[in-house]
DNA sequence: TTTTGAGTTGTTCGA
DNA sequence: GTCGAACAACTCAAA
């Protein structure tokens, strides 16, 4: 036995307030981080382009800051978790291994085989909890099953209090040997082939110091006006803080920490019910990951049964493709898909827009909307992109009611008044007038004529007919609940 | 056990 | 232009 001990490290980048290199700094004499990357394993962190570039520059800033505290981060690649487990831990004698817990299915059971054979080889293996504020199991209602319900499952949550674990900081690492292979970075092949990213460094800083300082441009400069702005694109209204909590650069009590801290020396007008309005959206992460933990089954089917056998469209290439290239003729949706493009990101009230564009107004399936955001967004995360779509297309958890469809003119109208958002994504719309930039179709040729636009030449005509598509769908549900 | 009221984010229509 | 009602049906938590 040596007192070496391995912090597997998955989706907690950070070195502050991460439980299991805590409890390693504090228990043992040797402490080996290590990451892992098996791109063909279930429940792998190597999943979508987007992420793929975010997690490349997490790992090259996380790497930078272990070395800044002595020690080494090391990288190691397989074929599956285990096996680079158990080499590296007879590469290093060591007798402990230490997790933060993950609650998607497929690491659930990837984690649980592990765990179980590494005990069997007679190591100590401890997982601790570092994304959630509550763990899935700790919440349930009176009768022991699960909520379904976001509201009354907050409050359970705020009644119980929202924790504020004591986690040591890391302020100095112990040394590891230089004998200790570990892979470089770039070998992981983590970056696009394609230069298509090269745009995001201009949006997002990857680490530990890029989430903090995101936090705190949010709570200076966005927070107390949050529940007035945080719906409108053109403004940096929110936090843009998803990226970095679903890479664990930042723990979610420590937002909240924050947060609270910070309000108890704000006085602006507006700013206790902006901060709640906040953390609330904290609250819908936990839920996210609570029904994931719950309804594993969410992934790729619908919550509820019944909506199995509803009619969506099955020739799907063609309108699928525009929407995802931002050519759906329709301003704001375009936008959208663009700046998801450009940035690897999307402003939350946009997404709901293109989400009820493709579910309801074009009928394609929920999922081919969730894969392409796996695919497209930074922040794409199992759990609350599964909530997210299902939550549109009406068949998940606390659903919108199937008559509730978006009329994306109308949003834009509403959330980007002065069309600064769709001019910016969709500059060939910039010189229509504000009344009909989002809805050029309704622009009279005096207008289309004084801007110079050619609708169909600068840019596509509209891909459905917005009203009678939304009958389309509201018959088709219609549909559903009449078979049944 | 039964009842009651509520449920993230809307739109349209007609007065 | 503003406002309220209608748009379905169902689940679910709690009284």
């Amino acid at each position: 036995m040596t007192d070496t001990a391995i912090v597997w490290l998955r989706r907690d980048l950070r070195l502050q307030a991460n439980p299991a290199l805590a409890h390693a700094i504090a228990h043992h004499q040797r402490v080996i981080p290590v990451y892992i990357h098996a791109p063909e394993e279930p429940g792998s962190m190597f999943t979508g382009a987007a992420s793929n570039w975010w997690l490349h520059h997490c790992l090259l800033s996380l790497s930078q800051s272990i070395r800044e505290m002595g020690s080494r981060l090391i990288l190691r690649q397989g074929t599956d978790s285990l096996s680079c487990l158990q080499q590296l831990i007879a590469d290093s004698k060591a007798s402990a291994v230490y997790w933060n817990r993950l609650y998607e299915p497929a690491c659930i059971a990837r984690d649980s085989d592990i765990k179980t054979q590494l005990v069997d080889d007679g190591l100590e293996v401890r997982s601790f909890n570092s994304a959630l504020m509550f763990e899935p199991w700790e919440m349930t209602k009176q009768d022991g099953s699960p909520y379904r319900v976001f509201t009354p499952f907050w409050k359970a949550c705020v009644a119980r209090g929202l924790p504020s674990p004591a986690v040591d900081d890391v302020e100095q690492m112990p040394a590891v040997s230089t004998r200790l292979g570990s892979a470089k970075l770039d070998e992981l092949a983590l970056l696009p082939e394609l230069d298509w990213a090269d745009g995001f460094a201009d949006h997002w800083q990857p680490g530990e110091a890029g989430a903090e300082e995101a936090l705190q441009r949010f709570i200076d400069e966005a927070m107390a006006e949050y529940a007035d702005t945080r719906n409108l694109p053109a403004i940096r209204g929110t936090s843009a803080l998803s990226p970095h909590l679903h890479f664990g650069e930042i723990a979610p009590w420590q937002v909240n920490n924050q947060v609270e801290a910070a309000l108890s020396a704000d006085t602006r007008q507006g700013a206790v019910k902006s901060a709640e309005t906040f953390v609330r959206e904290l609250g819908w992460r936990e839920f996210a990951n609570y029904l994931l933990y719950h309804f594993p089954h969410t992934v790729d089917e619908p919550m509820y049964p019944r909506f199995a056998k509803f009619r969506w469209e099955t020739k799907t290439a063609v309108p699928l493709r525009a929407w995802q290239q931002g050519r759906t003729g329709i301003p704001i949706v375009d936008a959208g898909m663009r700046e998801l493009w450009h940035t690897g990101w999307m402003h939350n009230r946009v997404r709901m827009i293109v989400a009820s564009l493709l579910c309801k107004n074009l009928l394609i399936p929920w999922q081919e909307g969730a894969a392409w955001f796996e695919d497209t967004l930074v922040d794409a995360d199992l759990a609350s992109n599964t909530l997210g779509w299902q939550w549109t297309a009406g068949c998940g958890a606390d659903a919108a009611p199937f008559f509730r469809i978006f009329n994306p003119a109308t949003q834009a109208e509403k959330f980007d008044a002065g069309g600064e958002y769709i001019r910016h994504w969709v500059p060939e719309l910039a010189s229509l007038p504000d009344k009909y930039i989002a809805r050029p179709w309704e622009a009279p040729a005096s207008v289309l004529e004084e801007s110079g636009f050619n609708p169909g030449e600068d840019y596509p005509l509209p891909l459905v007919d917005l009203k009678q598509s939304r009958e389309r769908a509201l018959e088709r549900y219609k549909q559903l609940s009449s078979d049944s």
